[in-house]
DNA sequence: AATGTATGACTACAGATGTAGTAAAGGAGC
DNA sequence: GCTCCTTTACTACATCTGTAGTCATACATT
């Protein structure tokens, strides 16, 4: 088992990425990924395209041939939680030195008047629950 | 005022800008930067002289004629709390879709048994402070 | 069959990034 | 004063990123 290293996602890279994870069980042929893409993000087709082409080029996403010829259809290789771990470790490491409670104090605080009361009682669960753990 | 615009600081440009926010109202000589940078993470000192100069010349820090001649004296000039909200919040809407709650789930998740008592009282204040509020 | 159209393969290209070398000039030591 | 070291200034350079164009081909449409 060659433990999958996890490629590293560009800024640009993620927008396609999400359109992928959103469907992580479907092939899906290019122009269903190429088409939110661009258009979400008013981008050229030709853009997406090469983003995905990348993609598929490191390892985030695999291809396999398509019932019509001379084409593929598309899914995500690498889960959307383990590259979502790891951009959080690393931008852990690199703006909060590591250290996670000044991170989760910051996003509290920025969130502040944000949060739905269900969300409230989520966080709160989660503090308590460590707590009696 | 010109409503000095957030350079955007990569990942190697931190380490020095972290020696610099250490001392934030200190003017530090070149090598007094280059050495502690250079000597964490192994990096030839030229690597870290010219991160230093091109932090400079975007804008993230200032300098001033030294005593001796031919020389500057460096400080931060954007705030640290400036540049880790902006970091934060590129980083919120990449991975967590803007949405920052589960970001706080999730760092709390992460953080779950490494956090001091002190720090779990910190959260937990928090929680409670916006309620009241 | 002729023509447009989507697709994949390859190419382009400027600017950012991480890494470091060379040149020039002034002070430190002998 | 001559030589060496430090500091700044400038240059180098492969790779990555965001953005998009060209080319050949296979399909779909008329």
């Amino acid at each position: 088992m060659p433990k999958l290293t996890l490629p590293a996602i560009t800024d640009a890279e993620w927008h396609v990425m999400k359109v992928l994870w959103d469907r992580p069980a479907d092939w899906l042929p290019a122009a269903d990924i190429i088409e939110p893409v661009s258009n979400d993000r008013n981008i050229h087709h030709r853009t997406a395209r090469t983003l995905l082409a990348r993609l598929v080029k490191k390892g985030a996403v695999e291809t396999r041939e398509s019932p019509s010829v001379g084409a593929y259809l598309y899914r995500a290789k690498v889960p959307r939680d383990a590259v979502v771990r790891e951009e959080s470790r690393s931008f852990l490491s690199r703006v909060f030195d590591g250290n996670a409670a000044p991170a989760v104090v910051h996003f509290l605080s920025e969130a502040k008047d944000r949060l739905s009361p269900d969300e409230l009682k989520e966080l709160r669960a989660l503090l308590n629950g460590k707590e009696k753990k």
